[in-house]
DNA sequence: ATGCTAACTTACCAATCGGTAAGTGGTCAA
DNA sequence: TTGACCACTTACCGATTGGTAAGTTAGCAT
């Protein structure tokens, strides 16, 4: 017999690409099933609904991006954020599958159906923030306004890739990735330094 | 018999608004049907397909912002950047279908099989930039980066607002709205005067 | 050996999907 | 008056949807 933990997790993480991908709408269990080479009912199994899948996926991906938050870890809390801003970006050049599923759970989310799972990531952030000169003489929801607009950035900046890159060619995308860089070091030096 | 053009740029309103809430896969023709008070066909019987209607749907959007954009004209090109974004902003939260349109249309792009229809908008935006003093001095594709970080951060924030209300307030989440309307001015104020 | 449970499978379901075919009723030019 | 055309309807289609029911198989404790 499989390990149960292996099989869920390995679901979790098929479904992670598709619903990034093609959104909560745009994915089947059968396509799912067939991404992970077993029947759907295998699915059903382990997740009552497809709901409870895709809640799982948003689930995993907050102690994802929680641990690549941690992961970053500086003593100075302003290099602690650039660098963490700046590695976001470059993993997700090479693969945009988790700022794609952000994105498509915020134009998803019922508000108030399902909860937001990120909270705890986006807390951290603040506090992190709150932790460098400049952000300690904010208020909090300064800080939060500061945090969500450099989130919201970076992610749309990837999801748009494909289209820009389409759009005005590869190089120029390619431009533009070098540009958001120096932009995230510039704001968490404007924003973070007194 | 109804006037043809109405009643197609009616059913065009109807789906840009379903489309803008759930996005292409979940939005059904049976629900557009029932919106605009038709059967299913008579949809069909203007646009072919679902993805056609859906390409109507963009192609009108892309011509809506443009015009905004237009109307905010301005003999000072920083002035008019100021008053588009600030406004595209203050609409937004009054009406977030456009803003959720762009951003489900950006996710769901196939990038090669349907053309972007916001090219002329963008390029637009990039040529009032050109016009600033700032602007000027720098190369087209660092123009072209600041106005997609500047979208970007505007979209992205909009899409996120009923979360950000759900899980810290609707207070909280008017002080994003002020923050937002700083940040665009001190923003354009940054990259435009020299 | 036996029974229990976890991890599946095949078979099946009503509902809904996007789309086709064949009309229907009203308007308008001739 | 007629005939063409347009906007639209009802009826229908095969395919797919999320989900249920009822096995089947393998490992493991007793």
């Amino acid at each position: 017999m499989k390990p149960s933990g292996d099989a869920k997790s390995a679901y979790i993480a098929v479904a992670t690409r598709r619903f990034a991908m093609d959104g909560f709408h745009g994915t089947s269990l059968s396509h799912l099933a067939k991404d992970a080479g077993v029947s759907k009912q295998a699915l059903l199994h382990f997740f009552k609904t497809k709901e409870a899948l895709y809640a799982a996926t948003l689930t995993v991906l907050a102690e994802r991006m929680m641990q690549d938050l941690i992961a970053c870890r500086h003593a100075d809390p302003a290099q602690w954020l650039s660098d963490y801003f700046t590695t976001l970006c470059q993993n997700a050049y090479a693969d945009p599958t988790d700022m794609r599923l952000v994105v498509h759970a915020l134009l998803d989310s019922d508000q108030n159906a399902r909860k937001w799972p990120l909270r705890p990531y986006l807390d951290e952030l603040i506090r992190i923030t709150s932790d460098t000169s400049g952000g300690r003489a904010k208020e909090v929801s300064a800080q939060l306004a500061w945090v969500s607009q450099m989130i919201g950035m970076i992610q749309y900046h990837i999801i748009s890739v494909p289209t820009v890159s389409g759009m005005y060619g590869a190089d120029t995308a390619t431009v533009l990735q070098v540009e958001m860089v120096k932009r995230i070091e510039h704001a968490v030096h404007e924003f973070c330094s007194n």
